[in-house]
DNA sequence: GGCACGTCACACCG
DNA sequence: CCGGTGTGACGTGC
């Protein structure tokens, strides 16, 4: 289905009929006046906790008490009342327009609005998604709200007074700058517009804030490939977040961040900033004023090591980190490092004892010129000198040693990285290969938990097998691109297909949720090095299937995953209804269920800037014929399990038929995946389809997560 | 390899 | 003593 023709609001349109995405991107803030917003159908950023919609038995019950919200600081003591209010409301259930007091932006914009389309989202609430950081209990130092000079944060926030237009727009040069503007915190605090509610879980609250920021990251990655304006989508997406306050963790604290993890990953400086881990988008040393008894003292609270002074590769416990400064901007001479600011926080830090988070910095494996920056945990500085560097000047080094107790972070890293290099230095292998050589990576079988020998038998295939030849299908329409297809192409087939758009980055990760993806098929006139060709090349991932502790089989990757990327198809036998009737009970079924809340939203960004949503709510969701049976036949995707927080979500892809009731099922990262994290994606709810006499199909879920849903399909 | 960029802390000002 | 504003320092990502 073409969705060309539900967004066409200005006549100036027709004359770029074949890009509708991006036609929609420069009306923010609605330059000419016209409402590009009355074709919304969901609700904006409107985050609903999925234990809300599953009250009483399963919802809550491994929730510690419901923590209540404040704002950041104390200067939003105005609304903090009411947004406690809103937030602790989860035990009920929720409606999310009578808890926050919000206007229900669904049922605006269904009728028109006009002028001034962002107030249409405008809430009493606001967006800010800070959490509290006093109940910290192992924490001896309470972090204060304050920054190093002892001034309160001040969070201006005015989204629409940015001129969007100029920097989406074609006519734009090299694109404009998104300036925070210079309003006062209290405006800001009552003008927010986008109502993100927050669930009162610190890890979803992170996870939507990445999310959100690898979302509009994307988008405008692809805008700015078909205009010629200024490239950093990592910052413009950045500022976004700032300037409309969708951060986690607002206030520096000493000691864990609540919802970060040891061994998450990020792939931009901005993602730290964002989520609170660590504020300077771009220094190496975080810092702050925090109380020791009676005494102030401005210290370290986080570090970003890049990577360059890398020492011993086998010693992940211990870091030497160089103080910052000395080098120059413009061949101004080089000089000495001071023993101020950072250098100095790291200094008061050794004689304070206190400790500093560590993220350390790695070239990505995956991407030539990217960065991956890992977190490691809690450290503290047992010694520092200073040393004479190879251009001569003296710099400042401090030699951080990792806390004890805590759980593996780089090191896990390091040694699948060692695994990939030599993979028989991989342990407790079962099998070396399940499918055989048949995938372009070997798939090893792990037990490392009981002496169970393997999954059940199956047949490995990597492609789906169809009840009728592809040939008898309905025939794929090809483009007649030459060589490759080019992001802004107007005669280019395929990307007309997808909206207007490549729907996948140049690296390779997908942009957006969509009801369908076409990638170029065998037909079309594009080599196989197209952009447009990502699932079809089959897996890129070292998985390894291994045994869970009480889920049977799973399957994890020793590479790190980032959010948009392909993992792997599912493959089995198509069958039809009569057989999956017949058959009862089949485990390795796979329905076009309709997922959970987190795998709907994967396309939060768009809002933001104006644009249309592409996501698809749980109302007009409509499963699609196809059912595909792994039982007898399958890949790794069977080894899949469900949860109810999951990291991958899977997305219908076509390009070999145009049969799009039977399209490929292809799996894609929902987040970024440390190595060795279990890879899951929602089942789906049950819903009204198996309520009644199918309704065996319902089992109990294990995930674990503090929003299970209790049960899956 | 060079360029352009955003944020924060702090100095400064009225 | 404030609140607001200008500016230097900070590397990053392309």
């Amino acid at each position: 289905m073409n969705q060309a023709s539900n967004f066409m609001p200005t006549p100036d349109q027709d004359v770029l009929e074949v890009k509708p995405l991006r036609t929609l991107a420069p009306m923010f803030p609605a330059p000419l006046g016209v409402n590009v917003f009355n074709q919304l159908t969901t609700s904006p950023l409107v985050f609903v906790a999925p234990a809300g919609q599953f009250p009483g038995v399963f919802g809550n019950s491994n929730h510690p008490a419901v923590r209540s919200f404040s704002a950041f600081g104390d200067q939003d003591k105005a609304i903090s009342g009411g947004q406690t209010a809103a937030f602790s409301d989860q035990e009920t259930g929720r409606d999310e327009s009578a808890a926050n007091g919000t206007p229900n932006i669904g049922a605006n914009a269904t009728g028109p609005i006009d002028a001034t389309p962002m107030s249409a989202y405008k809430s009493t609430q606001p967006s800010v998604i800070s959490l509290d950081n006093d109940d910290n209990d192992d924490e001896p130092y309470a972090g204060n709200q304050t920054s190093a000079s002892g001034r309160n944060i001040k969070r201006p926030s005015h989204l629409s007074e940015y001129n969007m237009s100029d920097s989406l727009g074609s006519d734009s040069s090299n694109g404009t700058k998104i300036k925070r503007p210079k309003s006062s915190y209290k405006t800001a605090a009552a003008d927010n517009e986008l109502s993100l509610t927050p669930s009162s879980n610190p890890r979803e609250i992170v996870e939507v804030v990445l999310m959100t920021f690898e979302a509009l990251r994307r988008r405008h990655l692809q805008l700015d490939e078909t205009q010629e304006t200024s490239k950093r989508a990592d910052l413009k997406a950045g500022a976004i977040m700032m300037a409309s306050n969708l951060r986690a963790n607002i206030g520096k604290r000493i000691g864990t961040v609540p919802g970060v993890e040891i061994g998450d990953i990020f792939y931009f400086r901005m993602e730290l900033c964002i989520i609170g881990l660590h504020a300077p988008s771009m220094g190496g040393i975080d810092y702050m004023n925090a109380k020791f008894g009676d005494e102030d003292d401005s210290v370290a609270i986080c570090i970003v090591a890049a990577g360059v002074y890398e020492n011993d590769d086998d010693d992940t416990d211990t870091l030497v980190y160089s103080g910052s400064g000395g080098i120059s901007r413009n061949n101004e001479e080089r000089h000495d490092q001071k023993l101020e600011r950072g250098n100095l926080a790291l200094e008061r830090s050794l004689s304070r004892k206190n400790v500093i988070r560590v993220v350390r910095g790695y070239k990505d494996p995956a991407c030539l010129t990217g960065k991956v920056y890992i977190y490691d945990g809690l450290y503290k500085i047992h010694e520092s000198w200073k040393e004479k560097t190879k251009t001569g000047i003296n710099c400042f080094k401090y030699k951080l040693q990792r806390e004890p107790g805590q759980p593996d972070g780089v090191a896990i890293w390091k040694m699948s990285q060692r695994w990939m290099e030599n993979p028989s230095a991989r342990g407790r292998v079962l099998h070396p290969d399940l499918s055989s050589g048949t995938e372009n990576l070997p798939v090893c079988l792990i037990n490392d938990v009981n002496s169970e020998k393997g999954p059940g038998h199956f047949t490995y295939i990597t492609q789906v097998k169809y009840f009728k030849p592809l040939s008898s299908m309905k025939p794929f329409q090809s483009c007649r691109c030459l060589s490759v297809c080019l992001p802004g192409d107007p005669s280019c087939v395929c990307a007309h297909h997808n909206g207007g758009d490549l729907p996948y980055s140049s690296s390779g990760l997908l942009v957006c949720r969509k009801p369908m993806i076409y990638e170029c098929s065998e037909s079309c006139q594009c080599s196989f090095n197209c952009r447009n060709r990502v699932s079809q090349k089959g897996v890129r991932i070292h998985f390894e299937v291994f045994r869970t502790t009480n889920r049977g089989w799973g399957l994890r990757s020793w590479d790190a995953i980032r959010g948009g990327s392909f993992i792997c198809e599912y493959v089995g036998e198509v069958v039809d209804d009569t057989k999956v009737n017949l058959d009862g009970e089949d485990d390795y079924l796979f329905r076009t269920v309709c997922p959970g809340e987190k795998t709907l939203k994967w396309n939060y960004g768009p809002e933001l800037i104006g644009e249309q949503s592409i996501n698809i709510s749980a109302d007009t969701f409509e499963p699609l014929p196809i059912k595909i049976s792994a039982k007898k036949m399958g890949n790794i995707s069977r080894f899949m399990n469900h949860s109810c927080t999951p990291n991958v979500f899977w997305q219908p892809v076509q390009f070999d038929h145009g049969e799009d009731g039977y399209p490929h099922i292809m799996f894609f990262a929902l987040k970024h995946i440390p190595p060795m994290t279990e890879l899951t994606y929602d089942y789906g709810d049950i819903g009204a389809e198996f309520s009644g006499v199918g309704s065996n199909r319902a089992k109990n879920c294990l995930c674990g997560s503090s929003n299970c849903r209790g049960y899956f399909s």
